[in-house]
RNA sequence: GGCGGCGUAGCCAAGAGGUUAAGGCGGGGGUCUGCAAAACCCCUAUUCAGCGGUUCGAAUCCGCUCGCCGCCUCCA
């Protein structure tokens, strides 16, 4: 398959450097509740997982939890309670939120606060080798010393020089700190440097280096971790172990936008996934992150959610109900050619729902005739949860189950005896708790919707 | 200032030199049905921001213009 490397800004034939394909994509900072852009990004990177193992590769899938840092310090300042009492209290919520959406766990999940001796490791080589120097606040990566600084973000030291005068204690105003010395009354711990924490980069370097070795094969994240976050990564991780690449492909994927105002965390305006998933379904917030490439910018609407929940809700009729007692008649493997081949082409997973889309259309088509459906359906389901998409009969089992069933027994000894108005005030009536009643030959579904 | 991206139907969104410009949502018409819903069928871009150029041929390549956006500072 191809994948576009941020690295060499382009296509590149995806060849994995062992048995196993080596992932690692950044985490969350978990000082607050996850938003959509989150779930964007980790939805991409499931489905770029799962698909790696629908092709027969074995993945091996890191992602750390920055669980030490000024947000999180000031956020349990703020709200009186431990770091550890925040952060376990939003990592909680995290896994609740890839959970409901369908985002299957990776293989480990490292916390920076538990790294800290393999941490303070790697700094002790990078200051042996001269890349890295103590100063009154801390430690310092020296870019200087690196001369592939700016590869992955594609600029040079020179573009870089920031406006803005800062750092005092700093070589070089692009230098960044690989140890914090420890302020007053902040989380901290010992070091040959003094008392202090990590700083933001090193964790991943070093997590990474430790779970899954010198050289990655994909590392992803979200676009806005380009520079400085993954740039100095590959700085700290390539001049600490000598080997290059540090990480062979580098993916990064277009950020969530929110209509005319920019995504930001003050203003506010920011969806949580919790929130999403009260007015719609995973499936519904999956294909809207997946209907456009990974790599474009998105733009969040409640309007396009609701467009998302009835494709997906076609997509689901398609996929259950039996079909005529006929013989097979859809030939599924065109559908699935297709599906593979756009997959296969950079992750073009619009091009894949539209397979998905015209193959839920033969199925209905062929069922209508009398036909049976039975291996479509069936590849229907298959291609839709390489893409995370569980299109099940909505599993919110309700307490009233046994009364709608109920109402609805009654009601159609009603349409049998032609009572039609009482019939339709028992679906309307229905309807407004959000039970949706539709007669078809084979008798009355029932629906719950949000 | 530096680096990068985008502009395709009412809306969302693929396509990146050559068969009818995917797919979804919406809209219109029809079939089925007691009605409704669902489903299916047909229609809904002679044209890809604009203007030039390259080419036998461009939405796709090049140049310019207009408009929008991201990054260079914490961020998935």
């Amino acid at each position: 398959m191809k994948l576009f490397n941020t690295l060499t800004r382009q296509k590149e034939e995806f060849i994995p450097q062992g048995d196993t394909v080596k992932m690692y994509v950044c985490g969350v900072t978990p000082y607050d509740e996850c938003h959509l852009g989150h779930a964007m990004s980790y939805i991409i990177f499931d489905v770029l997982r799962r698909y790696l193992e629908f092709r027969g590769f074995r993945v091996s899938y890191v992602q750390n939890f920055t669980d030490i840092d000024d947000k999180i310090i000031a956020r349990a300042q703020k709200m009186g309670i431990s770091t550890t009492e925040l952060t376990e209290r939003f990592i909680n919520q995290y896994f609740a939120d890839m959970d409901a959406l369908n985002i299957n766990r990776v293989d480990i999940y490292p916390k920076a606060s538990e790294e800290i001796p393999d941490m303070l490791k790697v700094i002790q080589g990078l200051v042996d080798k001269g890349y890295a120097y103590a100063s009154k606040d801390g430690v310092y990566f020296r870019v200087n010393s690196d001369p592939d600084y700016g590869k992955l973000s594609h600029r040079s030291l020179a573009d870089l020089i920031p406006s803005t005068e800062g750092g005092s204690e700093k070589e070089h105003q692009l230098d960044f700190a690989l140890w914090k010395a420890a302020k007053e009354g902040e989380p901290c711990w010992g070091s040959p440097w003094g008392k202090g924490r990590p700083g933001w980069h090193i964790e991943c370097s070093t997590m990474a280096l430790k779970y899954l070795g010198e050289s990655l094969d994909i590392h992803g994240g979200g676009q806005d971790l380009i520079f400085p976050h993954h740039e100095n990564e590959i700085a700290q991780s390539e001049c600490f172990s000598g080997v290059v690449p540090f990480a062979k492909y580098w993916l990064h994927n277009g950020l969530l936008h929110w209509g005319e105002e920019k995504l930001s965390k003050s203003s506010g305006n920011l969806i949580t996934i919790k929130q999403a998933l009260g007015r719609f379904s995973a499936d519904a917030i999956r294909l809207f992150v997946l209907s456009s490439h990974y790599r474009s910018p998105l733009t969040f609407s409640e309007q396009a959610l609701e467009a998302m929940e009835r494709g997906v809700e076609r997509l689901r009729q398609a996929a259950w109900g039996g079909g005529g007692n006929g013989v097979e008649l859809v030939e599924v493997v065109p559908f699935q050619r297709r599906f593979i081949e756009a997959m296969e082409d950079d992750l073009n997973t619009p091009q894949a729902i539209a397979a998905l889309f015209d193959l839920a259309r033969e199925i209905n088509r062929a069922r209508d005739e009398g036909f049976m459906v039975d291996q479509a359906q069936q590849m229907l389901l298959g291609l839709a949860n390489i893409l995370g998409l569980r299109l099940g009969e909505e599993e919110a089992h309700l307490e009233a189950e046994p009364f709608i069933e109920l109402l609805i027994s009654v009601r159609n000894e009603l349409r049998r005896n032609k009572q039609f108005q009482l019939a339709d005030k028992i679906r309307t009536a229905l309807g407004q708790l959000n039970i949706a009643l539709e007669d078809a030959s084979q008798g009355t579904r029932w629906k719950y919707r949000k």
